[in-house]
DNA sequence: AAAACGGGGGC
DNA sequence: GCCCCAGTTTT
């Protein structure tokens, strides 16, 4: 199968991540913090905040201003700081302190999303879930495993396309993929380690 | 369907 | 100095 040939040569060239199994909490927050946002920055703000409030009940009792310093640097703060503490009071209040580990309670939270959302499934709580972010959606569709306009029509579809092995490491493999070779605009395709298996490189000249 | 949110890093 | 970024919510 010719998903299980990218899947594997990206896998040899992206060796895996931080993103194996982790607290849920701080996946979650992490995530939140994470979006629009990149990770050297996202990294340095949540080791910051967590510092400071690791936990739920610390964090939901905590100054939103003192949030905001502590995140300053990955932007959007003004918004995602009472975000963030009203996730933990709702996490704390509502879920003894537990986060929730199904999407449709997930995205009772603010500014949590399906993307959000799947990434504390699969990294915090290591259940069967794929997260699709612009990165997963651009490629797949470029490469010719789904056809599809949204995120969540991707996510869908990837969950047929996709075996069940290659569901947890899908994103974060097409996220450095996508960052250094398959970007959004002029894709490094001359330097492509799967350019061979790339429909899309046959079907359009929107390629390098 | 489009706008708004944003400081930091790459070039 | 300009452009884009591991999305989500609101208009």
């Amino acid at each position: 199968m010719t998903v299980d040939m990218i899947m594997e040569r990206l896998k040899k060239r992206y060796p895996p991540g931080k993103f194996e199994s982790n607290d849920p909490f701080r996946v979650l927050i992490s995530t939140v913090l994470s979006q629009r946002t990149r990770d050297e920055v996202t990294d340095r703000a949540a080791e910051k905040l967590f510092a400071r409030y690791g936990t739920p009940g610390a964090l939901a009792d905590a100054d939103v201003d003192d949030i905001e310093e502590l995140i300053r640097e990955v932007g959007f703060y003004r918004v995602k700081a009472p975000r963030l503490k009203e996730i933990a009071r709702i996490i704390d209040n509502d879920f003894q302190g537990r986060v929730p580990a199904d999407m449709d309670t997930l995205l009772l939270l603010p500014g949590v999303g399906r993307k959000t959302a799947n990434c504390v499934l699969v990294y915090g709580f290591g259940l069967d879930a794929i997260a699709v972010d612009t990165h997963v959606h651009r490629i797949s569709n470029r490469l010719g495993l789904v056809s599809t306009k949204t995120p969540e029509e991707t996510e869908i579809k990837l969950r047929s396309a996709l075996p069940k092995e290659h569901w947890r490491h899908i994103n974060e493999l097409l996220v450095r993929f996508g960052r250094d070779i398959c970007r959004p605009i002029s894709p490094k395709c001359g330097l492509c380690p799967i350019i061979d298996l790339c429909q899309g490189r046959r079907d359009t000249k929107t390629f390098v």
